[in-house]
DNA sequence: GGTTCTTTACTCGGATATCGGCTGTCCGAGTGTCCTCGG
DNA sequence: CCGAGGACACTCGGACAGCCGATATCCGAGTAAAGAACC
């Protein structure tokens, strides 16, 4: 998987502890964890096509989140960043063997394609339970101070 | 996900169809569905090496499962061909960020870092509980051709 | 006829090229801000 | 003093190289079988 997604997702957090009106840099997110601030841009484009944040250009602009925290899952972290493909792709490879039939969508009739994915489906189940809030949560609760640490180093 | 991962899963569930004394070819196994055969030899090879299939050489080799049906799940094929890494790797960079011990696992600690592990159980919770017997079962009840076929197109 | 040895053909196994996508970087378009200048 | 205009600096956005792993391929080591030769 992406290395972007984690960068993308521990973005969206810190995003959630600055004021909804702040727009914050790219170059602000990267430095906070060290990251090539060019690259991290990239992940944060994609995140805003996706809808998860709003972009504004020329001074003061910055990126800020463009949903509530509990309307943007992990799930759709991961997709703006990968793509909505499933992991395993069947290539209908059964077309090819005796007995295939060029008119069947083997991506629906094989067993093999199928437990796939519902493995598949098993892990987005468990990605789109959890939101960004929840996770804020988790983290507010457990690591008190990072709130206004995370705040202090990305507003000016 | 790697391609090698259908074509091994598909191989192993044709192989469950021939006598477990005989020996496929690996050419055998890739004129089935039309595959490279030197390529599809390799992702045996690492299916060989997993402990899921045993490998002859010579005249009259080739490969054969080396276990039961039931003892084979799709996640040990799937790591056979994959790896056993997780999907999402945690790069621990709250390590560079404010605040960040360099002494902690944040592989453990990190919120985020843990709901994408639970995602990736969830999804091996749900290869490791399919067997290829009961793949084969399923096969069977839904297109009763499909042993005799493959058999007749594996062994000579 | 039986046994042993040799030859042979066949198979896996690992070492070797080739290609696509992720990683990383750069510069231009657009925009809000601030300063200046005039009324 | 107030407002308008312009220059400026800053930010995103997409276009451009580099590198690693997946894809595809080939040839050699090992082996079991088959056949020939000998007892």
């Amino acid at each position: 998987m992406n290395e972007g997604v984690e960068w993308a997702l521990h973005s969206c957090l810190n995003l959630s502890w600055v004021e909804p009106d702040r727009a914050v840099t790219a170059a602000k997110l990267a430095a906070f964890y060290n990251l090539p601030t060019a690259y991290l841009n990239k992940q944060l484009q994609a995140l805003a096509r996706a809808g998860i944040l709003s972009s504004t250009s020329g001074p003061k602009g910055g990126f800020r989140l463009a949903r509530a925290l509990d309307a943007i899952t992990l799930l759709d972290v991961v997709i703006a960043i990968e793509g909505a493909d499933e992991a395993f792709r069947c290539t209908e490879i059964l077309k090819d063997g005796p007995g295939g039939d060029p008119t069947v969508d083997y991506r629906e009739t094989c067993v093999l394609s199928q437990a796939m994915r519902s493995a598949d489906l098993a892990w987005r189940r468990e990605l789109a339970a959890r939101t960004i809030a929840d996770i804020r949560a988790t983290v507010e609760a457990r690591f008190p101070g990072t709130p206004e640490r995370t705040r202090d180093a990305l507003v000016p």
